[in-house]
DNA sequence: ATAGGGTTAG
């Protein structure tokens, strides 16, 4: 196509830049350009709006931020044109400033820019990815007054804002508010409750839209299978993988993602692995899920195995969390050697990945793990981060293991500076300091526990039965088979102790007296679970439970003599990690 | 002409 010499006219120019558009050309724009400067042609509002959406298309910020800068005059298009442009490419700020402006603008005296329905969808979207979620609430008010309240695609953006800033009460009553539903809309709001661990609520909601008819597309099928890990559905997730794989859905990388992570999380890693090994294409998700699988087992050789293959392939570069799920897998697979290699490695390297402070906290960890308890302590002292609670406690957890109270109290110290009100941190220190007999210390740590603890989330456990998730409390006074539940704790840890069990009373938190305190362990959420698997799995199954906090040391024990006294396979998911408890031991070599 | 939702790590 060649404009030169022709007499361009406002119609040519638009025909050109509606081609260059559609051709995504960015040396198109730049010739119409070139023509409109030599010519002496002053485009009107629309065409430098239509240039803008041109070089924003291409992806040059920079050249669209000159045209925009350019312009004497500019309307909502524009305007709006350039905010999507900084928030597609992850420029927040830039995108909220420019808002500002906008509303700011307009001609001496006379109001600015209103924003339209447009605008306030993609600005939306700019205070989610910001977290700027007080700001979000204020243009939130601005949306109240304008007529786009109840637009869908702004509702989407908004419900998706208060879920992400936490208020998945709030998301819902926006969705509910909405004239229509389309398939965005819903999956925000199924995202959003999985993602803040509602994994119920998105799978009843993504129920009752199926019945209703709602279209589903690969970014609904990621969230509802993110609810599925979180609940740990292994029966629900196959079936629905089973849909997914009979649907024209089965492609997309990201949903297979979602099923790799799944899988793990039930914690069949042999479906996970393949999805993975099926994969034509595959992201650094894709092999960060997978590594995540193998490392919450603690299987820490097919962890190594499977980064160095990784790193062989040379086709996706590891990144930041690659490194922190291998050096995690280390840890939890007891390979702390190789662990500390791997971080030397990475320090080493000129452009590896950027080290946070959980990376630094990974090797706390593996040092911590290792038994080598003071090389942690400086290698935390020298280290280029502010060491926060979790570097602490990962060096208060391994000195109480160790039994290491000197460190252990240097550790604990810090760490009851910085989170006073988490009650888990008093009890490890009230074991360590039982450990030497210190019962002063002891004493004054019960106190000091009484005082400054807030309570924490309850304990809960559930485990899937007959396409059911059954949820258990601790010492459950609801549950409608609570009298059979209880009795078969009793049955199972009489036998047990028959075995050698005995139980750990240290562990309890309450000042009550020893039958008292077994009683309060025989009712942790893990053992009802545990009875309730047993009286109802089949023998040839293992049992699988769900924990939402980290297992307690007499809960772990208790399953280990079940295992063994039942000959039974157990798998417990905690917070951390997988357990995988068969004939009286535990792959995580009871260090967790 | 300009617009909304998604997967991994601890």
């Amino acid at each position: 196509m060649s404009i030169q010499g022709l007499d361009m006219k406002f119609k040519d120019y638009d025909a050109l830049l509606n081609e260059c558009v559609n051709q995504k050309s960015l040396r198109g724009g730049q010739r119409v350009q070139a023509h409109m400067i030599k010519t002496h042609y002053h485009p009107p509002v629309y065409l430098r709006t239509r240039l803008i959406v041109l070089y924003l298309k291409c992806e040059v910020l920079s050249d669209a931020r000159m045209v925009f800068d350019e312009m004497r005059e500019r309307n909502v298009v524009s305007w709006t044109a350039m905010i999507s442009g900084y928030t597609k490419s992850g420029f927040y700020s830039e995108a909220l400033s420019l808002f500002v402006q906008m509303l700011r603008s307009g001609t001496p005296g006379v109001t600015g820019t209103y924003p339209n329905e447009f605008t306030f969808a993609t600005v939306l979207t700019s205070c989610t990815g910001a977290h700027v979620f007080e700001y979000g609430r204020q243009i939130h008010s601005l949306i109240v007054k304008s007529p786009f309240e109840l637009h869908i695609y702004v509702g989407s953006s908004l419900l998706d804002l208060y879920a992400k800033a936490g208020n998945i009460h709030q998301a819902r009553i926006i969705f509910d508010g909405l004239p229509e539903r389309d398939v965005v809309s819903c999956t925000a709001m199924i995202s959003g409750y999985a993602q803040l661990g509602f994994d119920n609520e998105a799978l009843e909601l993504f129920c009752t839209l199926q019945r209703e008819g709602m279209a589903s597309n690969y970014v609904t099928y990621a969230s509802i299978v993110t609810a599925i890990s979180g609940l740990a559905a292994f029966e629900y997730g196959k079936q629905v993988h089973g849909h997914v794989l009979r649907s024209e859905l089965s492609f997309f990388i990201v949903l297979q993602n979602s099923l790799i992570d799944m899988y793990s999380k039930c914690g069949n890693l042999t479906y996970g692995r393949r999805v993975f090994e099926k994969m034509p294409e595959r992201t650094v998700i894709s092999w960060n899920a997978m590594l995540a699988g193998y490392s919450k087992h603690g299987i820490g050789k097919t962890v190594v195995d499977l980064y160095n293959r990784m790193r062989e392939e040379n086709k996706i570069k590891p990144d930041s969390a690659t490194l922190l799920t291998v050096l995690s897998g280390c840890s939890h697979g007891a390979m702390e050697n190789i662990g500390l290699k791997i971080f030397d490695e990475t320090m080493a390297e000129k452009n590896g990945v950027d080290l946070s402070v959980e990376h630094y906290g990974c090797v706390v960890d593996l040092l911590g793990r290792a038994g080598q308890l003071e090389r942690a302590l400086r290698f935390i002292k020298e280290m280029p981060f502010e060491p926060n609670a979790a570097i602490w406690g990962s060096l208060l957890g391994a000195c109480r293991v160790h039994k290491n109270v000197e460190v252990g109290k240097i550790a604990g110290d810090r760490l009851l500076e910085i989170e006073p009100e988490n009650a888990g941190n008093y009890v490890i220190l009230c074991n360590l300091y039982a450990s030497e007999g210190k019962w002063d210390e002891v004493r004054k740590m019960r106190e000091l526990m009484k005082e400054k603890t807030v309570l924490k989330e309850p304990g809960k456990s559930w485990i899937e039965f007959g396409r059911t998730v059954h949820t258990f409390y601790a010492s459950d006074r609801l549950h409608p088979r609570k009298e059979e539940i209880f009795s078969k704790v009793r049955e199972l840890s009489d036998r047990i102790k028959a075995a050698g069990y005995s139980p750990d009373l240290s562990s309890v938190l309450y000042d009550v007296d020893e039958e008292q305190k077994e009683k309060l362990l025989l009712g942790h959420s893990e053992k009802l679970a545990l009875a309730f698997g047993m009286m109802n799995v089949s023998e040839a199954k293992p049992i699988r439970i769900m924990k939402n906090l980290r297992i307690c040391v007499d809960c772990h024990n208790f399953a280990k003599f079940v295992s063994k006294v039942y000959g039974r396979e157990v798998f417990i998911r905690d917070k951390s990690r997988f357990h995988h408890i068969v004939n009286g031991m535990c792959l995580c070599g009871d260090y967790w």
